[in-house]
RNA sequence: GGCCCGUUCGUCUAGUGGUUAGGACAUCUGGUUUUCAUCCAGGCAACAGGAGUUCGAUUCUCCUACGGGCUACCA
């Protein structure tokens, strides 16, 4: 007996030394809102850890709360985590092994496990009622103790609970927590945990509605769905030890935990529209790309040594475990910035398009698609910026951009009057013809471009003028210069 | 109240019992671009506080402070 432990401890330590391979990670969050960044991010460690090994990502939806859970909800985190490329190997939609991914299709099955755990009398019937249990955690409060449950009914007679049931009473069932037990695990990013039974109380597992609760449904779904690595929220490392009692008592198997810290708006409090934070749907119409918010995700809270823009492979393959930092984090709008940049720079001329579909609709037919996505690429993070540059460029009248007003005002009627006199035929080459402007009227250096840059393109900045000349036209010059000089 | 987690430039972070504590983003100053963006060069800027161990602590230990979580018929 003695050696048989000694082998196994030795062997579980040998599990420790040799990396751990993960088989399967998962994702399950509760459709009572939306996504945010910060589940965004514990879902996308999630999914490189198991691409990392080839292993396998799954969805469940726990929605387990009857009231609070929403199928729009449901379908609205599905959404997000599809437009993120944060495919699910097995879950709502694709399918799987099990018959649903959503809990609340799965009571019948919870109902077994139920059933063993009373007849081994580790769950009992409890029907102290939620007004009672807050009176008496109050007083605990009050006296200096602390709120716990006192465990009236966890030593009740079989005519004490039949009375109630009589009566009409619907009980709640509660986990007998093992007393004086040490319960310890290693946690992949906290490193060894320890807790005593003795600070946990008989939670419940069962409601009065008969559904299970989160510390039940959860723990006992990740088993059965062979989930070997459970990733999630720093704020569920103390539910830890009591999901670990319920799947010893029930004989299942145990996955092997890592908690992540939390990940915080800019004011350290919780993400939301206040500090910064955004909404997925905000990021995807912002025209954030999926990969630049990857890229941004993986770098928080963990570390990868280069400023790499990475494909989702590049990305698992740099993610370490390891690499996780203890310490929570927050949200930086510059940072995720840098990375939309970068994504952007990296987008073919193809994907560019696509990503612009929408705020080219106006662009005048002459104009070939192409030729102005190039022009403009370079100067634009968000396809918002590629809309100014076409409302500017061509469909708001100089009088109205307030911007350039003054420019165009003190270069003075002449400048421009006598700047269409030197363009006679087709501009061949911008350069010459601005020089030919420059000799004509005078004027040289930032005198003379920066009246003929508003003219011709509606801002003070922007890409080089050659080539904004070269895409819209002699006939499109000449028509602003005219412009300018009627103002 | 109990239990647990955390604290390195403004931000994301690297790092070590002896380092000029490194990088990135932001910011600032120059240069390139007759604009802007880009690019290049450079600057500012951090070990929460206190005690202990030690020849020596940012690193190890303890305490304090601060932040967070759990202690829910939410997840």
């Amino acid at each position: 007996m003695r050696e048989k432990a000694i082998i196994r401890s030795l062997w579980l330590s040998f599990q420790y030394i040799k990396e751990m391979k993960v088989n399967k990670t998962r994702f399950c969050p509760s459709p009572t809102g939306l996504l945010h960044l910060g589940n965004l991010r514990t879902s996308l460690f999630s999914s490189l850890l198991a691409k990392k090994d080839n292993g396998s990502f799954l969805l469940r939806i726990e929605d387990t709360d009857l009231e609070r859970s929403k199928k729009e909800f449901s379908v609205a985190i599905c959404n997000d985590l599809k437009w993120m490329a944060l495919d699910w190997d097995e879950g709502p939609e694709v399918g799987g092994k099990e018959d649903s991914y959503y809990q609340s299709e799965r009571i019948d099955l919870y109902e077994e496990f139920y059933n063993t755990l009373l007849e081994k009398d580790l769950i009992y019937p409890c029907f102290t009622s939620e007004e009672e249990l807050k009176i008496i955690r109050r007083n605990q409060i009050a006296s200096g103790q602390p709120p716990r449950y006192t465990g009236v009914w966890s030593n009740a007679t079989e005519e004490e609970v039949r009375d109630e049931l009589d009566k009409g009473n619907k009980p709640v069932y509660r986990f007998r927590i093992p007393k004086d037990r040490t319960i310890e695990f290693k946690d992949l990013v906290k490193g060894e945990q320890s807790f005593s039974t003795v600070d946990l109380d008989d939670f419940i597992v069962r409601k009065k509605d008969n559904t299970p609760t989160f510390m039940f449904a959860n723990a006992i779904d990740d088993s059965l769905m062979g989930v070997d690595l459970v990733l999630r929220g720093d704020d569920h490392l103390s539910n830890t030890p009591r999901q670990i009692a319920l799947l010893e008592a029930l004989g299942l198997s145990l996955p092997t935990y890592a908690h992540v810290s939390l990940f915080t708006g800019s004011d350290g409090a919780p993400l939301s529209k206040r500090n910064g934070s955004i909404s997925i749907n905000d990021l995807r119409e912002q025209g954030y790309l999926p990969i630049a918010v990857a890229n941004y995700l993986s770098r928080v809270g963990h570390t990868i040594s280069d400023n790499d823009l990475k494909t989702y492979g590049e990305l698992a393959d740099s993610f370490k475990i390891d690499n996780i930092s203890t310490s929570p984090s927050k949200f930086d709008k510059d940072q995720l910035l840098y990375w939309q940049k970068k994504a952007v720079e990296d987008l073919n001329i193809d994907e560019c398009k696509g990503w612009l579909k929408d705020s080219l609709e106006d662009l005048p037919s002459s104009i070939d698609k192409e030729d102005f996505i190039a022009l403009i690429k370079d100067n634009i993070n968000f396809p918002h910026e590629a809309q100014d540059y076409l409302n500017n460029l061509f469909l708001t009248p100089l009088g109205e951009r307030s911007e350039i007003i003054d420019v165009i005002k003190s270069a003075g009627k002449d400048f421009y009057l006598q700047a269409q006199e030197v363009i006679t035929s087709e501009i061949i080459d911008w350069n010459e013809t601005a020089k030919n402007i420059g000799s004509t009227t005078g004027k040289k250096g930032k005198e003379l471009f920066m009246p003929l840059r508003c003219a011709i393109t509606g801002q003070t900045k922007g890409p080089e003028l050659d080539r904004v000349v070269n895409l819209i036209g002699t006939q499109q010059v000449i028509k602003k210069l005219k412009e300018a000089s009627e103002l």
